[in-house]
DNA sequence: TGTACATCAGTGAACGCGCGTTCACTGATGTAC
DNA sequence: TGTACATCAGTGAACGCGCGTTCACTGATGTAC
């Protein structure tokens, strides 16, 4: 079908066009992404472009899950191709590598919130599968049991539904009471991996938001201090 | 002298002007803070506004300098006035209370930084005191000594010019090996109020920014258990 | 292989809007004698 | 207390700009016979 070509331009012009996005934000931020400027800068008009997207909210949007599955795919992919004893190691630095190869995406969809932008529901779905991946990982350690669904030696599988992390942080934390410090109850650990995500996004956040810059000192050897405590299990 | 009345006029409307603003901030985040929309919102037109703020960049400056300083007092005032063996404590509380009283002024100075937007240097100036006042709390905490300049019983004492943190932090690091594991060295405590300062922000700034919100657990429960856990020095 | 028709990509003009900022000007408020 | 002058606050018109989005229209690319 010459069809098939047609599409393959169109999916082709469409990510294009984000790609044009990324830069814009990475250069005047969220409020700085204009569909005439992208228009421009691919060599077309500006109401070319709403051929491939509804409006700018729809690009605002793409951009936004697009930013959450990779960074999920790239992190799930490093704690599989991980040795076991080294899962929350790979995580830790998948994440960061991420976030530090990609900073304006990082903050996207971890940063000051787009105001006025109500994100769709597929959007905290696919959240929660990086939540899932961190989860998995939390269990590799020591003590952990792992009676995890979705057996943690292959943390998230592509296709796998992703659960109701919600309702089942919310059964854990209200049935083993919220972080109790007994030997690797559920409770404790989904609070290791909402900590693991806290202090990871701490470290990382302010890294990427260049709120260490001039302070003379290297952020990674923070980082790497960070991860090691929370191995350590503090 | 009549002109000092004019002179309070003039310090009232810029405070005014300053307020409208932020809640412009909390309505449609930091693109949102309009010269001309804020003059309407007083009842003049645009251009007066001109009298007050030489244009949009200063109100915009003003607003970050005025939420460091309020912060920062805010914490420090905590800290003195909490029994020694509470001032770790006040100092956690004292920064998210603020944090979750006026999310939109947290985000301002440690959230997404305006892009293109360049902070002068009276800011980081500013900023550095908080730094301070973390230090001085962190050096309260269980076998860390004071030998800092600015005795601990009274940290954050305003008048008192900020010494230079930054050299200060890269002094210690160098010297006693990047957070060394030794019983409270100066690098020690340096790394201490860093990760202090990393992991309050991870908690605080994920919270402030609703992404706990429908996960089904009190973000204050976890933020506790970051401070025992800080406390306790893991 | 050729023709008739449908679908799609992209253009250019236009819409209303709000922005930051300047400028010349009017009144009001202060100061000095 | 009254008058002459200087300072300041605020207005209204205007500047150029870029934004998101719509609309009618032209060509090109595909499909069906």
């Amino acid at each position: 079908m010459a069809t098939a070509r047609r599409e393959r331009y169109r999916k082709q012009t469409r990510e294009e066009a984000k790609a044009v996005a990324l830069t814009q934000l990475a250069e005047a931020g969220t409020a700085g992404i204009s569909v005439n400027a992208i228009a421009k800068a691919m060599g077309m008009t500006g109401p070319a472009l709403y051929r491939y997207f509804t409006g700018r909210d729809e690009l605002l949007t793409e951009l936004i899950t697009d930013a959450y599955r990779d960074l999920a795919e790239a992190t799930a992919q490093a704690v599989a191709e991980a040795a076991p004893a080294d899962r929350f190691r790979a995580l830790a630095h998948a994440i960061r590598d991420w976030a530090k190869e990609q900073p304006d995406r990082y903050l996207l969809i971890y940063g000051t919130p787009v105001p006025s932008y109500q994100a769709p529901p597929e959007t905290t779905e696919i959240a929660a599968r990086l939540m899932r991946t961190i989860l998995d990982a939390c269990a590799t350690l020591d003590g952990a049991h792992a009676e995890q669904p979705g057996e943690p030696g292959e943390p998230g599988e592509p296709g796998e539904p992703v659960t109701d992390l919600e309702a089942e942080l919310a059964r854990h934390l209200e049935g083993a009471g919220p972080w109790a410090p007994g030997p690797t109850s559920d409770g404790e650990l989904k609070g290791r991996a909402l900590r693991t995500w806290t202090r990871l996004h701490g470290v990382i956040s302010l890294d990427v938001q260049g709120q260490f810059r001039g302070m003379g000192f290297d952020p990674s050897v923070l980082f790497e201090a960070e991860v090691e405590a929370l191995i350590r299990g503090a």
